[in-house]
DNA sequence: ACTTTCATGCTACTCAGTTGCAAGTAGCGT
DNA sequence: ACGCTACTTGCAACTGAGTAGCATGAAAGT
């Protein structure tokens, strides 16, 4: 047995495969790589831990990483998180459908200020009720919120 | 006359002076330039703003803009937000005393997808309710709304 | 298999924000 | 008023995320 740490992503892959094929785009190898990446990760990942998790077996350029999140996330497969430390980080989308049904899209997510971990809470808060000054417009609503995690408490 | 577009943050040099002093901390030029700057502005004021309405008669450095901000936000004077364009923007804190309520900080911002430009909300949109996860504790909750504000409607 | 169209990889770049250090200055004690 | 000391400033050089341009490569349709 080597099994030299096998990454967490391998048995995330065909359903990254299908995931891309769903959207009726071109299927291709980052493509799929990078989309097993996130399924794999439980938290937000950033385009280097991506980049990381991938630079053994299915090594992908740098900038190519860029452009698969940014893709997924045109494809609403995946959202964008604005980090504290000025870096995107990302996630799949769960249940896509239900930002339909407010005409916007919502996320919630929790940085951890000592291990820099970022959750997402989206099952844990289920909606934010705003109400803006006259004539603004939502399209998306994140909610941030800071402090300890539960391992870091 | 001439007044060749006197800058706004002038008027509020005075204000600024005050506020620095409050602290206790050492009163500097830069201080209160940057200070005056922050309360001249209705939104949200990124360190380039600063160092662009400084750039005449105040003139700071670039480094030394990004060190007050930095300052300011750690005396509890101002604010950090993390806008979507991976710049921070930064805004005097109103009724600070207020986040001692509930024992975390609290801030509701807008940005603008067409304009770029950010408003605060605090006043709109008093609280969130947030249940988090067992073991995990909040020390700050960022609201950001993104969309289209009423100017760009 | 051939073609077209789009994705990838590479290099080189931009730009926000940071670090190290020498020079300056606010605030204090005398 | 004068000097001391510790904190600030300014400068220059750096880091690191994200982007642009362009030649090559490879999906998907025929």
């Amino acid at each position: 047995m080597r099994l030299p740490m096998k990454p967490a992503y391998i048995s995330h892959l065909s359903a990254a495969e299908a995931a891309i094929r769903a959207t009726g785009e071109r299927l291709t190898r980052p493509r799929v790589a990078v989309m097993a990446c996130l399924l794999a990760s439980e938290r937000a990942t950033s385009h280097l831990d991506v980049a990381g998790m991938l630079s053994d077996h299915h090594a992908v350029d740098r900038v190519t990483v860029y452009r698969v999140l940014e893709w997924l996330v045109n494809q609403d497969i995946a959202h964008r998180i604005a980090g504290n430390d000025r870096v995107w980080r990302f996630m799949v989308n769960l249940k896509q459908s239900s930002a339909k049904s407010s005409a916007h899209h919502h996320h919630a997510h929790f940085t951890c200020e000592a291990c820099g971990q970022t959750f997402c809470l989206d099952k844990t808060i289920p909606k934010v009720d705003v109400k803006l000054p006259k004539g603004f417009r939502p399209s998306e609503i994140d909610l941030l919120v800071r402090g300890r995690c539960a391992g870091c408490a």
